[in-house]
DNA sequence: ACCGAAATGTTAGCGACGCTTACATTATCA
DNA sequence: TGATAATGTAAGCGTCGCTAACATTTCGGT
């Protein structure tokens, strides 16, 4: 066989492994592409063979934060389609977001990266998946403006409590907050808005 | 009088003014303590005299941002009481975001620093503001969860337009968007939200 | 089986950055 | 007026993103 002493392997994949690990560990801005490198035993520049600059890669690791996400969300609820059960899957989204604060930054801190096939397939995995429930669960809804509402929520939900702009950071508090929010929104479409929705 | 060569005058003030403007010009990445030195005319160190690192600067910069947020909240309506001025200001928040996204980024990138004494007032100050909204709107409702709730639904919005998660992009479209979900969210408390929040 | 091309890795280095230390200048006030 | 604090500069360290030039390995066509 060969030495495998050079040529690494699947250096791609190890790349985004290890960036990944350092997000958890040490936070955003222990993510560089040289300490990626190290981690993975390799000079400073190899990684550059894969990635076109460290947007690249952070790009990549975002992808495949979605597709954590995506597999999160209906691991609390394959098809959810009353209220409570979609509250949980609110939850578990915020929760997420709370666990794993560094990646979930990384996933939302710039516009999304057009030319990453992975990323595009990733997010738009989570907007059908929402839409999906909404048209679900709403049917006599529209669509557009119920799944864009409750991302909204959940996504600003997430948001506060990451920038510590809520109170209460326990589980318990996120759950109660949450499924607050959300219950309130969804009663609110069977009653009709109030406002002309455009 | 003074050479005014040597001795800036008041550096610390200036220091936000310029960091303030690579910010609207260049994007955050621009905005490096070396880069507002040079700006503002004085040594890479000279900042290090007023700012501890440059986490501290960027604290200074999101509390002038909180400031100004909370000027265009006021100006969008000082006192909504009814549904619809609620929602002109819940569009302002979100135009805000759009018009000047770094600022805005930076304002919530990061768990806000308790020890910045401009920045908690300024943030207090949004939130009583919205409470004081919500108090007098809905005087039945739990003012806590339906403050949150608002604010998470606006704050969502202009993080995901901001991310490009959303389409329409143009004011007429986000303010259709923002004006129906905020709709949304407020016939539903007084119909009464069908999941406890609580 | 060979050999040239493509893929993938290394080395060295440039410029920028955050930050620190030591030193210079100016302002303040007993 | 003169010590001292406040505020600036100069020089330098380590890290980072990125590039160019070079080395090694893999692979496809003959």
């Amino acid at each position: 066989m060969t030495n495998a002493t050079y040529h690494h392997g699947n250096l791609r994949l190890e790349c985004v492994r290890a960036a990944m690990e350092l997000l958890e560990e040490s936070g955003e801005t222990a993510l560089s592409l040289r300490a990626v490198a190290r981690r993975v035993g390799v000079s400073p520049a190899a990684p550059y063979r894969h990635y076109a600059d460290r947007e690249a890669l952070v790009s990549a690791v975002a992808a495949v934060g979605y597709q954590e996400l995506a597999e999160r969300l209906v691991a609390a609820h394959p098809s959810p389609s009353t209220p409570e059960q979609l509250a949980s899957v609110a939850v578990a989204y915020v929760q997420f977001a709370l666990e794993r604060p560094a990646l979930f930054r990384i996933m939302f801190a710039e516009v999304c990266d057009r030319d990453n096939d992975e990323r595009v397939a990733a997010t738009t995995a989570v907007s059908a998946y929402l839409r999906a429930i909404v048209e679900r669960s709403f049917p006599e809804a529209d669509t557009d403006s119920m799944a864009t509402a409750i991302w909204a929520v959940v996504h600003g939900l997430a948001f506060l409590h990451l920038d510590g702009k809520l109170e209460g950071q326990t589980p318990a508090a996120v759950t109660g907050t949450v499924t607050g929010a959300i219950g309130g929104l969804l009663s609110a479409t069977t009653a009709g808005p109030s406002l002309a929705p455009r």
